[in-house]
RNA sequence: GGCGCUAUCGUCUAGGGGUUAGGACGUCAGAUUCUCAAUCUGAAAACCCGGGUUCGAUUCCCGGUAGCGCUACCA
Protein backbone atom coordinates (compact mmCIF):
# COMPACT_ATOMS: atom_id res chain seq x y z
CA UNK A 1 0.00 0.00 0.00
CA UNK A 2 1.35 3.57 -1.18
CA UNK A 3 2.08 5.29 2.31
CA UNK A 4 3.41 8.56 1.45
CA UNK A 5 2.04 11.57 1.71
CA UNK A 6 -1.22 10.23 3.40
CA UNK A 7 -4.35 12.48 4.12
CA UNK A 8 -7.51 11.54 5.88
CA UNK A 9 -10.25 13.47 6.79
CA UNK A 10 -13.11 13.56 9.19
CA UNK A 11 -16.51 15.25 8.09
CA UNK A 12 -18.88 15.84 10.47
CA UNK A 13 -22.01 17.77 10.42
CA UNK A 14 -22.24 20.38 13.24
CA UNK A 15 -25.58 19.14 15.14
CA UNK A 16 -23.71 20.39 18.74
CA UNK A 17 -24.06 16.69 19.23
CA UNK A 18 -20.73 14.82 18.85
CA UNK A 19 -21.87 11.05 18.85
CA UNK A 20 -18.93 8.75 20.27
CA UNK A 21 -19.48 6.78 17.09
CA UNK A 22 -18.44 9.87 15.61
CA UNK A 23 -16.26 10.36 17.81
CA UNK A 24 -14.62 7.40 16.68
CA UNK A 25 -14.04 7.97 13.48
CA UNK A 26 -12.50 10.75 14.18
CA UNK A 27 -10.21 8.65 16.28
CA UNK A 28 -9.25 6.06 14.11
CA UNK A 29 -8.80 8.91 11.56
CA UNK A 30 -6.61 10.62 13.62
CA UNK A 31 -4.58 7.58 14.85
CA UNK A 32 -4.05 6.70 10.91
CA UNK A 33 -2.76 9.97 9.63
CA UNK A 34 -0.83 10.61 13.09
CA UNK A 35 0.78 6.98 12.84
CA UNK A 36 1.60 7.45 8.80
CA UNK A 37 2.79 11.35 9.86
CA UNK A 38 0.13 12.23 7.39
CA UNK A 39 -2.50 15.12 7.37
CA UNK A 40 -5.33 14.93 9.04
CA UNK A 41 -8.41 17.35 7.82
CA UNK A 42 -11.55 18.50 9.04
CA UNK A 43 -14.09 19.29 6.97
CA UNK A 44 -17.22 20.61 8.16
CA UNK A 45 -20.38 19.27 6.24
CA UNK A 46 -22.73 22.56 6.44
CA UNK A 47 -24.50 22.15 3.43
CA UNK A 48 -27.88 22.36 5.27
CA UNK A 49 -27.30 23.45 8.71
CA UNK A 50 -28.43 27.13 9.09
CA UNK A 51 -26.54 30.50 9.86
CA UNK A 52 -27.77 30.87 13.12
CA UNK A 53 -26.77 27.32 13.82
CA UNK A 54 -22.92 28.77 13.44
CA UNK A 55 -22.59 28.12 17.49
CA UNK A 56 -22.75 24.41 16.52
CA UNK A 57 -19.60 24.76 14.58
CA UNK A 58 -17.64 26.23 17.23
CA UNK A 59 -18.50 23.13 20.01
CA UNK A 60 -18.10 20.73 17.63
CA UNK A 61 -14.42 22.36 17.42
CA UNK A 62 -14.25 22.58 21.09
CA UNK A 63 -15.62 19.00 22.11
CA UNK A 64 -13.13 17.58 19.67
CA UNK A 65 -9.95 19.66 20.86
CA UNK A 66 -11.25 18.73 24.39
CA UNK A 67 -10.80 14.70 23.06
CA UNK A 68 -7.86 15.33 22.14
CA UNK A 69 -7.96 15.47 18.18
CA UNK A 70 -6.05 18.23 16.30
CA UNK A 71 -6.05 18.77 12.45
CA UNK A 72 -3.44 20.52 10.25
CA UNK A 73 -6.14 21.52 8.47
CA UNK A 74 -9.73 23.16 8.60
CA UNK A 75 -12.21 25.62 9.15
CA UNK A 76 -10.49 27.19 11.99
CA UNK A 77 -6.74 26.86 10.74
CA UNK A 78 -7.37 27.13 6.98
CA UNK A 79 -4.70 25.29 4.64
CA UNK A 80 -4.11 25.43 1.16
CA UNK A 81 -7.38 23.27 0.05
CA UNK A 82 -9.71 25.41 1.86
CA UNK A 83 -12.47 26.68 2.17
CA UNK A 84 -13.01 23.90 4.47
CA UNK A 85 -16.85 24.21 4.72
CA UNK A 86 -19.16 22.88 2.70
CA UNK A 87 -21.49 25.87 2.92
CA UNK A 88 -18.57 27.86 1.16
CA UNK A 89 -17.42 25.54 -1.63
CA UNK A 90 -21.01 26.04 -3.48
CA UNK A 91 -19.61 26.99 -5.98
CA UNK A 92 -17.17 24.64 -6.80
CA UNK A 93 -19.84 21.52 -6.59
CA UNK A 94 -21.99 24.10 -9.41
CA UNK A 95 -19.03 24.52 -11.48
CA UNK A 96 -18.47 20.64 -11.06
CA UNK A 97 -21.82 19.44 -11.48
CA UNK A 98 -22.37 21.64 -14.74
CA UNK A 99 -19.36 20.05 -16.05
CA UNK A 100 -20.93 16.36 -15.68
CA UNK A 101 -23.98 17.54 -17.75
CA UNK A 102 -21.81 18.70 -20.27
CA UNK A 103 -20.00 16.44 -20.73
CA UNK A 104 -23.04 13.56 -20.58
CA UNK A 105 -22.07 11.73 -17.63
CA UNK A 106 -25.26 13.77 -16.04
CA UNK A 107 -28.45 15.64 -16.68
CA UNK A 108 -31.02 17.23 -15.66
CA UNK A 109 -34.29 15.59 -13.97
CA UNK A 110 -37.35 17.61 -13.38
CA UNK A 111 -39.91 15.10 -11.79
CA UNK A 112 -41.19 16.21 -8.93
CA UNK A 113 -40.71 14.39 -5.45
CA UNK A 114 -44.47 14.07 -5.54
CA UNK A 115 -44.24 11.79 -8.79
CA UNK A 116 -41.46 10.63 -7.30
CA UNK A 117 -42.70 8.86 -4.69
CA UNK A 118 -46.00 7.93 -6.12
CA UNK A 119 -43.61 5.92 -8.36
CA UNK A 120 -42.01 4.53 -5.47
CA UNK A 121 -44.70 3.35 -3.50
CA UNK A 122 -46.17 1.66 -6.97
CA UNK A 123 -43.32 -0.40 -7.46
CA UNK A 124 -43.05 -1.39 -3.35
CA UNK A 125 -46.48 -2.37 -4.26
CA UNK A 126 -46.05 -4.17 -6.85
CA UNK A 127 -42.75 -5.41 -5.36
CA UNK A 128 -40.30 -4.21 -7.67
CA UNK A 129 -37.21 -2.42 -6.55
CA UNK A 130 -38.16 0.97 -5.88
CA UNK A 131 -35.20 2.91 -8.17
CA UNK A 132 -35.63 5.55 -10.30
CA UNK A 133 -36.98 5.32 -13.83
CA UNK A 134 -34.16 6.99 -15.45
CA UNK A 135 -37.63 9.32 -17.73
CA UNK A 136 -35.77 12.62 -18.01
CA UNK A 137 -32.40 10.41 -19.43
CA UNK A 138 -33.54 10.63 -22.70
CA UNK A 139 -34.50 14.54 -22.90
CA UNK A 140 -32.58 16.17 -25.09
CA UNK A 141 -30.08 17.87 -23.90
CA UNK A 142 -31.38 21.44 -26.13
CA UNK A 143 -34.82 21.01 -24.24
CA UNK A 144 -33.51 20.13 -20.95
CA UNK A 145 -31.42 23.93 -20.93
CA UNK A 146 -34.61 25.28 -22.43
CA UNK A 147 -36.52 24.56 -19.23
CA UNK A 148 -34.06 25.39 -17.15
CA UNK A 149 -33.05 28.49 -18.36
CA UNK A 150 -37.44 29.02 -18.58
CA UNK A 151 -36.55 28.86 -14.37
CA UNK A 152 -38.10 25.12 -14.49
CA UNK A 153 -36.70 23.58 -10.89
CA UNK A 154 -34.28 20.98 -12.10
CA UNK A 155 -32.32 18.21 -9.98
CA UNK A 156 -29.13 16.82 -11.80
CA UNK A 157 -28.79 13.34 -11.81
CA UNK A 158 -26.01 10.77 -12.53
CA UNK A 159 -26.17 8.70 -15.37
CA UNK A 160 -25.19 5.02 -13.89
CA UNK A 161 -23.87 3.10 -17.15
CA UNK A 162 -21.53 0.20 -14.85
CA UNK A 163 -22.45 -3.01 -14.52
CA UNK A 164 -20.88 -3.02 -11.34
CA UNK A 165 -18.88 -1.63 -8.68
CA UNK A 166 -15.75 -3.44 -6.40
CA UNK A 167 -13.68 -1.79 -3.98
CA UNK A 168 -10.65 -3.28 -1.80
CA UNK A 169 -12.09 -2.37 1.49
CA UNK A 170 -8.81 -2.06 4.05
CA UNK A 171 -11.25 -3.84 6.30
CA UNK A 172 -13.51 -5.86 4.75
CA UNK A 173 -11.59 -6.41 1.55
CA UNK A 174 -12.91 -6.97 -1.79
CA UNK A 175 -16.53 -5.69 -1.65
CA UNK A 176 -18.54 -5.21 -4.69
CA UNK A 177 -22.32 -4.27 -6.24
CA UNK A 178 -24.07 -4.95 -9.38
CA UNK A 179 -24.72 -1.72 -11.15
CA UNK A 180 -28.23 -2.35 -11.58
CA UNK A 181 -29.21 -2.04 -7.67
CA UNK A 182 -28.55 1.74 -7.99
CA UNK A 183 -30.64 4.21 -10.07
CA UNK A 184 -29.45 7.22 -11.22
CA UNK A 185 -28.02 8.94 -8.01
CA UNK A 186 -29.17 12.65 -7.52
CA UNK A 187 -25.99 15.00 -7.87
CA UNK A 188 -27.59 17.86 -7.07
CA UNK A 189 -31.03 19.18 -5.58
CA UNK A 190 -33.51 21.13 -7.78
CA UNK A 191 -33.07 23.86 -4.87
CA UNK A 192 -29.60 23.70 -6.15
CA UNK A 193 -28.13 22.09 -2.80
CA UNK A 194 -25.59 19.56 -3.58
CA UNK A 195 -25.92 15.88 -2.25
CA UNK A 196 -23.55 13.85 0.27
CA UNK A 197 -22.45 11.79 -2.41
CA UNK A 198 -21.60 14.44 -4.92
CA UNK A 199 -20.28 16.80 -2.47
CA UNK A 200 -17.86 14.20 -0.35
CA UNK A 201 -16.79 13.14 -3.92
CA UNK A 202 -15.72 16.26 -4.86
CA UNK A 203 -14.19 17.66 -1.43
CA UNK A 204 -12.35 14.72 -1.17
CA UNK A 205 -10.71 14.36 -4.48
CA UNK A 206 -10.04 18.46 -4.12
CA UNK A 207 -8.46 17.66 -0.88
CA UNK A 208 -6.15 14.90 -1.96
CA UNK A 209 -7.62 12.51 0.78
CA UNK A 210 -6.39 9.58 0.22
CA UNK A 211 -8.17 6.91 2.63
CA UNK A 212 -12.11 7.33 3.29
CA UNK A 213 -12.17 6.03 6.90
CA UNK A 214 -15.92 6.01 8.53
CA UNK A 215 -18.87 4.51 9.69
CA UNK A 216 -20.47 0.84 7.73
CA UNK A 217 -23.32 2.56 7.06
CA UNK A 218 -21.62 3.97 4.28
CA UNK A 219 -20.90 1.14 2.77
CA UNK A 220 -23.64 0.87 0.33
CA UNK A 221 -22.71 4.17 -0.68
CA UNK A 222 -19.59 3.82 -2.10
CA UNK A 223 -20.74 2.33 -5.15
CA UNK A 224 -22.97 5.53 -5.66
CA UNK A 225 -19.48 7.39 -5.39
CA UNK A 226 -16.89 5.51 -6.87
CA UNK A 227 -19.92 6.12 -10.18
CA UNK A 228 -18.81 9.89 -9.34
CA UNK A 229 -14.87 9.16 -9.55
CA UNK A 230 -15.50 7.52 -12.81
CA UNK A 231 -17.58 9.83 -14.63
CA UNK A 232 -15.18 12.37 -13.95
CA UNK A 233 -12.04 10.20 -14.71
CA UNK A 234 -10.59 10.31 -10.96
CA UNK A 235 -8.68 8.23 -9.39
CA UNK A 236 -11.16 6.58 -6.06
CA UNK A 237 -9.64 6.46 -2.57
CA UNK A 238 -9.09 3.48 -0.40
CA UNK A 239 -11.93 3.37 1.33
CA UNK A 240 -12.16 1.42 5.31
CA UNK A 241 -15.09 1.34 6.90
CA UNK A 242 -15.28 0.77 10.37
CA UNK A 243 -18.54 -1.13 12.73
CA UNK A 244 -21.23 0.29 13.88
CA UNK A 245 -20.93 1.31 18.01
CA UNK A 246 -24.26 -0.29 19.62
CA UNK A 247 -26.45 -0.07 23.11
CA UNK A 248 -26.78 -2.60 25.28
CA UNK A 249 -29.87 -3.48 23.73
CA UNK A 250 -28.18 -4.26 20.09
CA UNK A 251 -29.81 -1.36 18.16
CA UNK A 252 -27.63 1.47 17.25
CA UNK A 253 -26.18 3.72 20.12
CA UNK A 254 -28.16 7.05 20.87
CA UNK A 255 -29.18 9.52 23.07
CA UNK A 256 -31.55 7.08 25.05
CA UNK A 257 -28.73 4.62 26.21
CA UNK A 258 -27.61 7.45 28.33
CA UNK A 259 -24.51 9.37 27.66
CA UNK A 260 -23.71 9.17 24.20
CA UNK A 261 -21.90 12.50 23.19
CA UNK A 262 -18.45 13.84 23.88
CA UNK A 263 -20.04 16.65 25.89
CA UNK A 264 -21.77 13.99 28.41
CA UNK A 265 -18.73 12.51 29.22
CA UNK A 266 -16.94 15.45 29.43
CA UNK A 267 -19.80 16.13 31.92
CA UNK A 268 -19.40 13.58 33.41
CA UNK A 269 -16.00 14.04 34.22
CA UNK A 270 -14.59 11.42 32.23
CA UNK A 271 -10.60 11.71 31.49
CA UNK A 272 -10.57 12.38 27.62
CA UNK A 273 -7.32 9.84 27.63
CA UNK A 274 -9.45 7.22 28.75
CA UNK A 275 -12.14 7.50 26.44
CA UNK A 276 -9.37 7.86 23.68
CA UNK A 277 -8.31 4.54 24.82
CA UNK A 278 -11.67 3.06 25.19
CA UNK A 279 -13.05 3.56 21.61
CA UNK A 280 -9.92 2.38 20.30
CA UNK A 281 -10.27 -1.06 21.84
CA UNK A 282 -13.71 -1.05 20.79
CA UNK A 283 -13.28 -2.06 17.30
CA UNK A 284 -9.29 -2.45 17.23
CA UNK A 285 -6.55 -4.62 18.95
CA UNK A 286 -2.81 -4.19 19.57
CA UNK A 287 -0.90 -6.73 17.94
CA UNK A 288 -0.43 -8.56 20.96
CA UNK A 289 -3.75 -8.75 21.63
CA UNK A 290 -3.75 -8.65 25.56
CA UNK A 291 -3.25 -4.76 25.90
CA UNK A 292 -5.60 -3.02 27.44
CA UNK A 293 -4.28 0.29 28.61
CA UNK A 294 -2.53 2.38 25.83
CA UNK A 295 -1.56 5.66 26.50
CA UNK A 296 -2.57 7.91 23.12
CA UNK A 297 1.87 7.93 22.34
CA UNK A 298 1.60 4.41 22.28
CA UNK A 299 -1.90 4.01 20.42
CA UNK A 300 -0.70 6.59 17.57
CA UNK A 301 2.91 3.95 17.55
CA UNK A 302 1.10 0.67 17.50
CA UNK A 303 -2.48 1.58 14.93
CA UNK A 304 -3.07 0.01 12.03
CA UNK A 305 -6.35 -0.26 9.94
CA UNK A 306 -5.53 -4.37 9.61
CA UNK A 307 -6.31 -4.81 13.19
CA UNK A 308 -9.78 -3.56 12.63
CA UNK A 309 -12.56 -5.51 13.79
CA UNK A 310 -15.63 -6.14 11.05
CA UNK A 311 -18.35 -6.65 13.56
CA UNK A 312 -20.62 -4.20 15.53
CA UNK A 313 -19.32 -3.77 19.09
CA UNK A 314 -21.81 -2.77 22.26
CA UNK A 315 -20.88 0.11 24.42
CA UNK A 316 -19.93 -0.68 27.74
CA UNK A 317 -19.95 1.59 30.38
CA UNK A 318 -18.25 -0.24 32.73
CA UNK A 319 -15.45 -1.02 30.93
CA UNK A 320 -14.71 2.76 30.32
CA UNK A 321 -15.45 3.41 33.88
CA UNK A 322 -12.41 0.95 34.38
CA UNK A 323 -10.18 2.64 32.04
CA UNK A 324 -11.25 6.37 34.07
CA UNK A 325 -10.65 5.38 37.14
CA UNK A 326 -7.05 3.91 35.92
CA UNK A 327 -6.28 7.08 34.29
CA UNK A 328 -7.49 9.28 37.43
CA UNK A 329 -5.36 7.37 39.53
CA UNK A 330 -2.30 7.92 36.96
CA UNK A 331 -2.83 11.82 37.25
CA UNK A 332 -1.16 13.95 39.86
CA UNK A 333 -3.04 15.04 42.85
CA UNK A 334 -2.64 18.54 41.79
CA UNK A 335 -4.14 18.26 38.71
CA UNK A 336 -7.19 16.07 40.09
CA UNK A 337 -7.75 18.61 42.41
CA UNK A 338 -8.34 21.64 39.70
CA UNK A 339 -10.03 19.05 37.91
CA UNK A 340 -12.96 18.62 41.08
CA UNK A 341 -13.35 22.08 41.56
CA UNK A 342 -15.66 22.68 39.26
CA UNK A 343 -17.64 19.80 40.44
CA UNK A 344 -17.37 20.34 44.06
CA UNK A 345 -18.47 24.16 43.44
CA UNK A 346 -21.55 23.51 41.43
CA UNK A 347 -22.52 21.00 44.77
CA UNK A 348 -22.13 23.62 46.69
CA UNK A 349 -18.87 22.08 48.62
CA UNK A 350 -16.49 24.46 48.23
CA UNK A 351 -16.46 28.74 47.27
CA UNK A 352 -14.48 30.93 46.15
CA UNK A 353 -11.55 32.10 47.17
CA UNK A 354 -9.74 28.67 46.15
CA UNK A 355 -6.34 29.90 47.63
CA UNK A 356 -3.25 27.54 47.58
CA UNK A 357 -3.81 26.07 51.10
CA UNK A 358 -7.21 25.28 49.90
CA UNK A 359 -5.94 23.74 46.84
CA UNK A 360 -3.51 21.91 49.14
CA UNK A 361 -6.39 20.94 51.30
CA UNK A 362 -8.33 19.38 48.16
CA UNK A 363 -5.66 17.14 47.66
CA UNK A 364 -6.55 15.30 50.29
CA UNK A 365 -9.74 15.69 49.67
CA UNK A 366 -9.52 14.11 46.27
CA UNK A 367 -7.11 11.41 47.39
CA UNK A 368 -9.40 9.96 50.31
CA UNK A 369 -12.08 9.75 47.56
CA UNK A 370 -10.67 8.99 44.59
CA UNK A 371 -11.11 5.19 44.74
CA UNK A 372 -14.40 4.83 45.20
CA UNK A 373 -15.51 7.33 42.24
CA UNK A 374 -15.29 5.46 38.56
CA UNK A 375 -15.52 9.43 37.60
CA UNK A 376 -15.41 12.99 38.30
CA UNK A 377 -19.00 14.01 38.83
CA UNK A 378 -19.03 11.03 41.31
CA UNK A 379 -16.66 13.44 43.86
CA UNK A 380 -18.90 15.31 45.16
CA UNK A 381 -21.14 12.47 46.88
CA UNK A 382 -18.11 11.08 47.92
CA UNK A 383 -17.03 13.56 49.64
CA UNK A 384 -20.11 14.77 50.92
CA UNK A 385 -19.13 13.27 54.29
CA UNK A 386 -16.41 15.57 54.76
CA UNK A 387 -18.07 19.08 54.19
CA UNK A 388 -21.06 18.35 55.48
CA UNK A 389 -22.04 16.91 59.03
CA UNK A 390 -25.74 15.39 59.75
CA UNK A 391 -25.77 14.41 63.48
CA UNK A 392 -29.75 13.30 63.57
CA UNK A 393 -28.06 10.87 60.97
CA UNK A 394 -25.40 9.91 62.87
CA UNK A 395 -27.85 9.28 65.52
CA UNK A 396 -29.84 6.93 63.39
CA UNK A 397 -27.33 4.78 62.30
CA UNK A 398 -25.91 4.49 66.10
CA UNK A 399 -29.47 3.56 67.06
CA UNK A 400 -30.23 4.88 70.71
CA UNK A 401 -26.82 4.80 72.19
CA UNK A 402 -28.94 5.04 75.77
CA UNK A 403 -30.66 1.45 76.02
CA UNK A 404 -28.60 -1.05 77.92
CA UNK A 405 -27.44 -2.89 75.27
CA UNK A 406 -25.31 0.20 73.99
CA UNK A 407 -23.14 0.60 77.00
CA UNK A 408 -20.58 -0.29 75.51
CA UNK A 409 -20.63 1.63 72.32
CA UNK A 410 -21.74 4.22 74.80
CA UNK A 411 -18.45 3.73 77.05
CA UNK A 412 -16.18 4.39 73.95
CA UNK A 413 -17.92 7.57 72.36
CA UNK A 414 -17.67 8.89 75.82
CA UNK A 415 -14.12 8.37 76.26
CA UNK A 416 -13.10 9.33 73.10
CA UNK A 417 -15.29 12.50 72.90
CA UNK A 418 -13.90 13.90 76.31
CA UNK A 419 -9.92 12.84 74.89
CA UNK A 420 -10.86 14.09 71.65
CA UNK A 421 -11.94 17.70 73.46
CA UNK A 422 -9.22 17.70 75.57
CA UNK A 423 -6.21 17.19 73.10
CA UNK A 424 -5.62 21.02 71.69
CA UNK A 425 -3.91 19.26 68.66
CA UNK A 426 -5.01 16.51 66.60
CA UNK A 427 -3.75 14.66 63.82
CA UNK A 428 -3.94 10.93 63.07
CA UNK A 429 -1.23 9.65 65.47
CA UNK A 430 -2.34 11.49 68.41
CA UNK A 431 -6.09 10.13 67.42
CA UNK A 432 -4.77 6.82 67.12
CA UNK A 433 -3.40 7.14 70.86
CA UNK A 434 -6.54 8.08 72.32
CA UNK A 435 -7.87 5.41 70.42
CA UNK A 436 -5.26 3.06 71.96
CA UNK A 437 -6.12 4.39 75.27
CA UNK A 438 -9.69 3.64 74.71
CA UNK A 439 -9.66 0.38 73.74
CA UNK A 440 -7.10 -0.32 77.06
CA UNK A 441 -10.13 1.38 79.34
CA UNK A 442 -12.62 -0.73 77.91
CA UNK A 443 -11.55 -3.61 75.97
CA UNK A 444 -13.18 -3.11 73.00
CA UNK A 445 -10.85 -2.83 70.08
CA UNK A 446 -11.17 -3.31 66.10
CA UNK A 447 -14.67 -2.76 64.28
CA UNK A 448 -16.05 -2.31 68.00
CA UNK A 449 -13.92 0.53 68.79
CA UNK A 450 -13.72 2.36 65.00
CA UNK A 451 -17.19 1.16 63.84
CA UNK A 452 -18.68 4.05 66.64
CA UNK A 453 -16.38 6.23 66.36
CA UNK A 454 -16.73 6.50 62.61
CA UNK A 455 -20.27 6.86 62.71
CA UNK A 456 -19.92 9.49 65.52
CA UNK A 457 -18.07 11.32 63.43
CA UNK A 458 -19.05 10.88 59.92
CA UNK A 459 -22.85 10.10 59.81
CA UNK A 460 -22.02 7.58 57.63
CA UNK A 461 -20.98 3.70 58.34
CA UNK A 462 -18.60 3.54 55.21
CA UNK A 463 -16.10 5.89 53.60
CA UNK A 464 -12.21 6.75 53.50
CA UNK A 465 -9.93 5.77 56.07
CA UNK A 466 -9.98 7.97 59.22
CA UNK A 467 -6.60 7.53 58.74
CA UNK A 468 -7.17 9.95 56.17
CA UNK A 469 -10.42 11.76 57.49
CA UNK A 470 -8.93 12.91 60.56
CA UNK A 471 -6.44 15.24 58.93
CA UNK A 472 -8.53 16.52 56.62
CA UNK A 473 -11.55 17.81 58.99
CA UNK A 474 -8.52 19.17 61.46
CA UNK A 475 -6.55 20.97 58.66
CA UNK A 476 -10.49 21.75 56.75
CA UNK A 477 -11.59 23.53 60.02
CA UNK A 478 -8.38 25.16 60.39
CA UNK A 479 -8.92 27.06 57.07
CA UNK A 480 -12.08 28.61 57.07
CA UNK A 481 -14.10 27.66 54.19
CA UNK A 482 -17.42 28.63 53.39
CA UNK A 483 -19.70 26.17 54.38
CA UNK A 484 -17.20 25.82 57.00
CA UNK A 485 -15.68 22.20 57.65
CA UNK A 486 -16.09 20.79 61.23
CA UNK A 487 -13.24 19.13 63.21
CA UNK A 488 -13.34 15.90 65.17
CA UNK A 489 -14.08 17.47 68.29
CA UNK A 490 -16.47 19.63 67.23
CA UNK A 491 -18.16 16.80 65.84
CA UNK A 492 -17.60 14.53 68.51
CA UNK A 493 -19.43 18.06 70.90
CA UNK A 494 -22.42 17.84 68.74
CA UNK A 495 -23.28 14.25 68.61
CA UNK A 496 -22.60 14.07 72.34
CA UNK A 497 -25.04 17.05 73.28
CA UNK A 498 -27.45 15.40 70.68
CA UNK A 499 -27.15 11.58 71.96
CA UNK A 500 -27.16 12.86 75.69
CA UNK A 501 -23.81 10.41 76.00
CA UNK A 502 -22.99 12.33 79.66
CA UNK A 503 -26.55 12.86 80.97
CA UNK A 504 -27.58 8.82 81.19
CA UNK A 505 -26.30 5.49 82.13
C1' G B 1 -39.42 -6.99 -0.79
C1' G B 2 -34.23 -6.14 -3.00
C1' C B 3 -29.04 -5.41 -2.03
C1' G B 4 -25.11 -5.39 1.38
C1' C B 5 -22.42 -6.08 6.06
C1' U B 6 -21.71 -9.02 10.44
C1' A B 7 -21.60 -13.55 13.88
C1' U B 8 -15.71 -16.58 19.77
C1' C B 9 -17.50 -16.20 27.45
C1' G B 10 -23.01 -11.43 29.74
C1' U B 11 -19.64 -7.39 27.22
C1' C B 12 -14.89 -5.86 24.51
C1' U B 13 -11.60 -9.02 22.08
C1' A B 14 -6.98 -12.68 20.68
C1' G B 15 -6.46 -16.83 17.86
C1' G B 16 -6.75 -20.05 14.01
C1' G B 17 -7.56 -26.87 10.00
C1' G B 18 -5.25 -30.69 15.38
C1' U B 19 -4.82 -25.29 21.26
C1' U B 20 -6.11 -27.20 28.37
C1' A B 21 -9.66 -21.71 22.74
C1' G B 22 -5.73 -16.70 25.49
C1' G B 23 -6.47 -11.63 27.68
C1' A B 24 -9.67 -7.63 29.67
C1' C B 25 -14.34 -5.48 31.87
C1' G B 26 -18.21 -7.30 34.70
C1' U B 27 -19.89 -11.34 38.11
C1' C B 28 -18.84 -14.72 42.24
C1' A B 29 -15.43 -16.53 46.23
C1' G B 30 -11.10 -15.91 49.40
C1' A B 31 -7.17 -12.62 51.47
C1' U B 32 -6.43 -7.75 53.53
C1' U B 33 -8.54 -3.09 56.04
C1' C B 34 -12.40 0.01 61.46
C1' U B 35 -16.33 0.11 57.08
C1' C B 36 -17.22 0.80 51.87
C1' A B 37 -14.06 1.22 47.94
C1' A B 38 -9.30 0.08 46.14
C1' U B 39 -5.70 -3.89 45.95
C1' C B 40 -4.09 -9.11 45.60
C1' U B 41 -5.40 -14.40 44.69
C1' G B 42 -8.78 -17.75 42.68
C1' A B 43 -13.38 -19.51 40.18
C1' A B 44 -17.54 -19.83 36.89
C1' A B 45 -18.26 -18.28 31.86
C1' A B 46 -17.75 -18.62 24.64
C1' C B 47 -16.51 -20.65 19.05
C1' C B 48 -25.18 -19.16 16.23
C1' C B 49 -27.56 -23.59 13.55
C1' G B 50 -27.41 -27.18 9.37
C1' G B 51 -24.79 -29.23 5.41
C1' G B 52 -20.32 -29.92 2.77
C1' U B 53 -14.46 -30.13 1.99
C1' U B 54 -11.00 -32.87 5.10
C1' C B 55 -8.08 -38.19 8.58
C1' G B 56 -9.80 -33.91 11.50
C1' A B 57 -13.44 -28.21 11.61
C1' U B 58 -14.66 -23.17 16.05
C1' U B 59 -11.31 -21.87 11.86
C1' C B 60 -12.33 -22.97 4.74
C1' C B 61 -17.04 -23.28 1.36
C1' C B 62 -22.47 -23.23 0.84
C1' G B 63 -27.27 -22.62 3.01
C1' G B 64 -30.27 -21.06 7.17
C1' U B 65 -31.11 -17.92 11.31
C1' A B 66 -30.44 -13.49 13.84
C1' G B 67 -28.65 -8.43 14.27
C1' C B 68 -27.47 -4.10 11.68
C1' G B 69 -27.17 -0.90 7.40
C1' C B 70 -28.64 0.91 2.58
C1' U B 71 -32.76 0.85 -0.66
C1' A B 72 -34.37 9.46 -0.55
C1' C B 73 -34.14 15.85 -4.03
C1' C B 74 -30.97 12.61 4.59
C1' A B 75 -26.08 12.73 5.93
Amino acid sequence: MEMDNIRVRFAPSPTGYVHVGNARTALFNWLFARHHKGKFVLRIEDTDVERSEQRFETQLLEDLRWFGLDWDEGPDCGGPLGPYRQSERQDVYRKHSVELVEQGHAYYCFCTPEQLEDERQQALKAGRQPQYSGRCRTLSKEDAARRVAAGEPAAIRLKITDWAFAWNDLVHGETSFSGDVIGDPILVRSGGVPAYNFAVVVDDHLMNITHVIRGDDHISNTPRQLAVYRAFGWEPPQFAHLSTILGGDRARLSKRHGATSLESFRGLGILPEALRNYLTLLGWSPADGKTEILSTEELVRQFSLDHIIKSAAVFDQEKLNWLNRHYMKQLPLTKLAEMAVPFLTEAGLVSEPLTPPVMEWLELVVEAVINKIDYLSQLPDAARLIFEYDVRKAGELLGTVESPENAGTREVLRRVTSKLLDACQLDYPRFREILKDVQKETGKKGKELFHPVRVALTAADSGPELEKLIPIFEKGAGLKLEPPVRSAADRMREFSNTAHLFFCG
